[in-house]
This record gives structure tokens, C-alpha cells and sequence, in this order.
DNA sequence: TATTGTTATACTCTATAACTATA
DNA sequence: TATAGTTATAGAGTATAACAATA
């Protein structure tokens, strides 16, 4: 870890000064995720992927006969909005969605080849592309960092 | 830092597994980003601030004549959604436009005092609001996290 | 010709209500 | 009656196009 005790300007390139909102976490993190974030989605753009479908499509490759009910909760997001996604990941033929036979509402869904190599190829390239995002950090600050953003949520989630 | 090194289990309270996205940086920012947000909406809830209205004012506090275009570039906003924030501001009087007398294109935004006043308290409860979103965290292991945040962006923005 | 602030508008993301079929 | 999936829709948040005033 180098030179992390080295505080940052509090000025931006144009000479704006800001000390409170620079040192509040949800700024930082917020900066932070959107630089991540687009880095990762241009490297998904070419699989025709975003983040959340990478996603979705990643928890039922690990995950098999998993319901969009469950998909919605480990991701935390609405059931409406998960439907949009399956039926993409359903129409491109990387997931199949098959009635569950203990539980005739729900559905199983579960990746086909297809979709499990197209989960290896585009979580490989979007942890590339998140890597080149960070490359401000050493390895040791990039595992410190994850360790961190892990605990921030034990107990609460 | 206690106890940083032990590995949180990859399954989440129902079993659901998915190493690869639960490894990835931006996926941890994020669900990190929403619970520091949520939380600091909720104390800005009060003083009738959304996190960005309370940035914003934050800014006009620390630089007296600053302009809406240097306002959208410092929270890299479109200066269109600036304009919005501003009238909120300026209609609960918190502060002034006026014309730069240099410029008469440009704006000079400067805080009322009522505008510092409620600059200093919302501030200090969105800090409070986060720190207990972070409470898992010890104070050491906070101000490495925000450290290592900021190195993320260093060069990269 | 370029820039600032502005308006109107579109687009994306997310959230809510209500329906159907199953339990 | 409750839940899973679905549809339609509403609401944020953000982005783009075009304009008047000024440089």
C-alpha cells in the first residue's frame, strides 16, 4: 500500500473547495461505483449484456432451478423488473425457463451452455474492465477495499 | 480492525450461491452505495433535502459566486437537471442568484445565512446517518475505506 | 462561433397496482 | 387467503436538443 496516507487536495483541477461533501462516504462511494460501473458496462456492451442481465444470468449459472422471486431478493430488486430480464436472457436462448414441477407457479430457470459460456467470457471481461477502473489501487488495496465494502454490510442486510 | 481477514460466507440466508458477481468491486460499491444513501435520505428527509440539493448547497456554501455550469461539472451533472436544484434553493431562500457582474451570462450563486445554517446542520446529520449505516465498521477501518476510495479516483478523474 | 442558462422532452431505472394461476 | 409471475403504468433520475442572451 503506497502512499495512502498521502490526503488528496481538497480542491478539484478548477479550484472548487468542498471539504464536507468530499469527505462523506456515500460521495466517495457513489464516485466510485459510477466510475466502476461504466467500465464495466462498456466491456459488457459487446455480449449485449448490462450489469444487472450479467447478473441475473450469473445466479442461475450457480444456481439452478432458481425463481425469478429468488433472483429478485438476492439482487434486491422488484419482481416486475426481473421479468424484463429473463425473458431477454430466455429470447437470446442462455436461460431456460421451465414450470417447477413441486410448485406449478414458480418457475426453474436454469442456463444452457450457451449461457454459461457467455457467463464466463462476461464476468472475466467485466473483472478486467473494474480492475483497469481501480488500477489507482495495488492488489493488496484492492482486496483491503473489497474486505471493507463486505463488512460495511454484515449485520445490516 | 477486527477480525477483517475472516472470510464472509458466499451464500446468502436462503442458499443462494454466486461467487463471481459477490467478488466483484461493483457490485459491493453498489449495494454499499445504496445502504449509505438510503440512510442519509432518510436524515435529509427532514430538512426537506435529497442528497444532491444538500451537495449542492454545500458547494455554494464553500464558494461563494460559484456558477451552475461549475456546479454541474464539480458533481458531474448535466447542467439542465442543475437548474431545478437551484430553484428549489433559491425559492426556500437558502441562496441568492445574481448575475456575474463580470460575465452576464453566468450566475454567482451565494448561500443565505439561513441557507449556511441549514448547510451546517444537514451535513453534520447525513454524516451521523452514515456512520450508523457503517456502524459494522470501527473508525479506523472507515477512514481507510474513505482513504482508499479517494485513491480509487486519483488520476482517473 | 462558442458558452451560459433555460425549456422541453426523451430515455432509463425503479416502484406500485392490479390481474391470473396456482397454492 | 396468500404467493409467483405478469402486465401496465407511474415516478425518479439522468441525458439530449434547441433556443435566447451574452461573450
Amino acid at each position: 500500500m503506497d502512499r495512502l496516507d498521502r490526503q488528496p487536495q481538497d480542491a478539484a483541477a478548477d479550484g472548487i473547495r468542498d471539504t464536507r461533501v468530499r469527505n462523506l462516504i456515500g460521495y466517495n462511494l457513489k464516485r466510485s461505483y459510477m466510475l466502476v460501473r461504466s467500465s464495466a458496462e462498456a466491456a459488457l456492451a459487446p455480449h449485449e449484456l448490462r450489469v444487472v442481465s450479467m447478473t441475473a444470468l450469473s445466479l442461475i449459472v450457480d444456481n439452478p432451478g432458481i425463481s425469478p422471486s429468488q433472483i429478485a431478493d438476492a439482487l434486491q430488486m422488484e419482481r416486475p423488473n426481473i421479468v424484463v430480464i429473463i425473458d431477454e436472457l430466455e429470447a437470446r436462448d442462455l436461460v431456460d425457463r421451465a414450470r417447477s414441477t413441486t410448485d406449478r407457479r414458480r418457475y426453474a430457470l436454469t442456463a444452457t451452455l450457451k449461457g454459461r459460456r457467455l457467463r464466463d467470457r462476461a464476468t472475466a471481461d467485466a473483472a478486467a474492465a473494474e480492475d483497469r477502473a481501480i488500477s489507482a489501487l495495488t492488489a493488496e488495496e484492492k482486496e483491503l477495499l473489497l474486505a471493507l465494502l463486505k463488512k460495511v454490510r454484515r449485520d445490516s442486510e
